[in-house]
DNA sequence: CCGATGGCTGTTAGCGGTAACATAACCCAT
DNA sequence: ATGGGTTATGTTACCGCTAACAGCCATCGG
């Protein structure tokens, strides 16, 4: 027995309602919808006043197995919560804005099995190319991207192998730079105060080019204090007290990031310390936030906005020449702030 | 390190080529590779060796063309740079974790008409299901998201007409209860600092609600002041600064929302104004921030969580029985913090 | 007046999967 | 043996669209 063609009134349309509305054929329909090949002005007309009439929505899924381009930009990221890859997001939409081509965001928590999924899953959808942060994933999302045969942008750091191509800082030059300029200035009792998220590999590099630069100079940490979750600058506040109490002497905190940065500049306010004079800090990012504190914390930008652009143009195929395998370092700017003896 | 094996890279893998390498016919690879249907354990054992060797990942595209399914819930938001949809985002993203459902992310920057290609552009990927924020949309945007046959959800706010179901809380009451507070504290020069994009709507309805409030009670805004861009931290001082020296006798400052409203109560503690004896501040949204502030600034909870979690509910189904044209309204707490006088 | 040319539209054959049905092999009770 | 029921696998016909090519008609130079 034959089901009964039920009539849906809502039945999705598709281009043969519109071809028949418009009493052409659904080829001439298609080519008028994506502005392809020669129709005439009468007959384009005719058809985008059916379609408009109708309402007609293309589905692109068809459209996509069809003609096996894919619009869509994969963009990886650990988190959204955290202010920085939002504005890489940002440089990537305004630079993807008029390619047709559209970023479409995944976030792993820091997780590298989550990661490994949604890389497998974004690549299901078959995307024109993927932007993924950080160097560090497991050997199948390796392989995955690797294979994918579309371009790879990794984005944020340099400091390791590319899959294909790379945006971003090295890290570990931007914690040297930073304790560098600590030194240079006269602190020598430095603590650190971080993340302790075994897989924020920057902030980890960061860490480790700074303890470089301190041996380098015959010094060392004189305190470490970590944290996760919660908020940032309620966190910063608690470790700098924590600190602050543990090791008196300490006369410069250097935090992984300008959240629990400002937390602390705040804490030292409060407490009345001065600040470069006594205790001098530093954080790292440059995040628009520090704009509005009392006074301005000494950072160093990520270049974030630059990177979101550059990833995205390489993925646009923007560049000359290069098919590839281009390793792109940007280089943050030390902004002493208010924060820093000079 | 081994690398994994290369297949012939200028081809990307079909089930066919899992098909051949298993021996077995396409069909039943599919049927492994999806968990459907009786499968002996030989097979399937055979067929994921396979897959896994080859490092296949299937195509969603064609899978969703067939079947008519697609596992995607558009989530469309204003902006990424306010931390309160990411929030909502976080929210979202939980409930859906064990769904098969998966969020895709489309930003409008506040602006009806991109809003109105974001939700073309995401329809014609067939998602599942659709959550909007805002109740205000184009003409246009109404019947496609009317006409598309699948689930909507409007966030953020109820105080309108929704194309499908809602869940929000409603802003004009959240305006009215602040100003009831802050005149039942004693406050009568009240002035208003806020955001003046013309389509911030929610905004917009708490300054209705809280000035009709203040009428109420014969009073009315002593003052009022407008940003747009640029960091909400800083502008929140700024703010502060004019409206104060404008209207000196000004007693309490409502802020549009808390990042403002944070660099208000910066501005203040800076000049050693006596908050809230001589001044009293309140703003919106109970961002985590402001956990780390020297004083926790008044303010009253947006529900940002739930609301994504509802949302999210209603788009997998997994509220009972109801087909569809819920509205649902979240109660928002005030947290009247300590910039209030008690 | 013819074939060539170019502008416009239609036809055909998939794209890579999946739903639905068909088939084969095997089991058991009748 | 026979029929009916399982279980495991294969076959067929699309899903809605587009690439590639085929056709048609008017125009035009020789």
């Amino acid at each position: 027995m034959t089901k009964p063609p039920v009539i849906d009134p809502r039945r999705t349309l598709t281009l043969r309602d519109v071809s028949e509305a418009s009493g052409v054929s659904e080829m001439t329909v298609s080519r008028v919808l994506r502005n392809r090949g020669d129709v005439s002005d009468s007959t384009r007309e005719r058809v985008l006043e059916a379609a408009r009439a109708l309402g007609y929505v293309p589905n692109k899924i068809a459209g996509a197995l069809a003609s096996q381009r894919v619009n869509l930009v994969g963009v990886i990221i650990p988190s959204l919560s955290n202010m920085v890859f939002p504005e890489v997001l940002t440089g990537i939409s305004d630079m993807l804005e008029d390619t047709g081509l559209q970023p479409v965001v995944g976030v792993t928590n820091y997780s590298p099995e989550r990661e490994e999924a949604v890389i497998y899953e974004m690549l299901s959808w078959r995307p024109s190319g993927m932007i993924v942060a950080g160097l560090e994933h497991t050997e199948a999302s390796r392989a995955m991207l690797a294979q994918a045969g579309i371009p790879i942008v990794e984005i944020m750091d340099i400091d390791g192998e590319a899959v294909d191509s790379a945006v971003g800082i090295s890290h570990r030059r931007a914690g040297r730079q930073m304790a560098e300029a600590i030194i240079a200035a006269g602190y020598r009792r430095i603590a650190f105060c971080g993340t302790m998220m075994p897989y924020d590999h920057r902030a980890r590099k960061r860490l480790e080019g700074f303890e470089e630069a301190l041996r380098k100079a015959g010094l060392e940490l004189a305190d470490r204090e970590f944290y996760s979750g919660g908020s940032a600058l309620l966190k910063g506040r608690e470790m700098t007290e924590t600190v602050l109490k543990r090791t008196p002497d300490v006369d410069f905190l250097y935090y992984s990031n300008d959240m629990i940065g400002a937390g602390g500049l705040l804490y030292c306010l409060d407490k009345g310390i001065d600040v470069p004079g006594k205790i001098g800090l530093a954080g790292f990012n440059g995040v628009e936030l520090l704009d509005g504190l009392p006074r301005r914390l000494a950072t160093m930008d990520a270049c974030r906005l630059e990177i979101g652009r550059r990833a995205a143009e390489i993925i646009a195929g923007k560049h000359e020449g290069v098919i590839g395998g281009e390793v792109i370092e940007l280089t943050p700017t030390l902004q002493p702030g208010d924060t820093i003896r000079r």
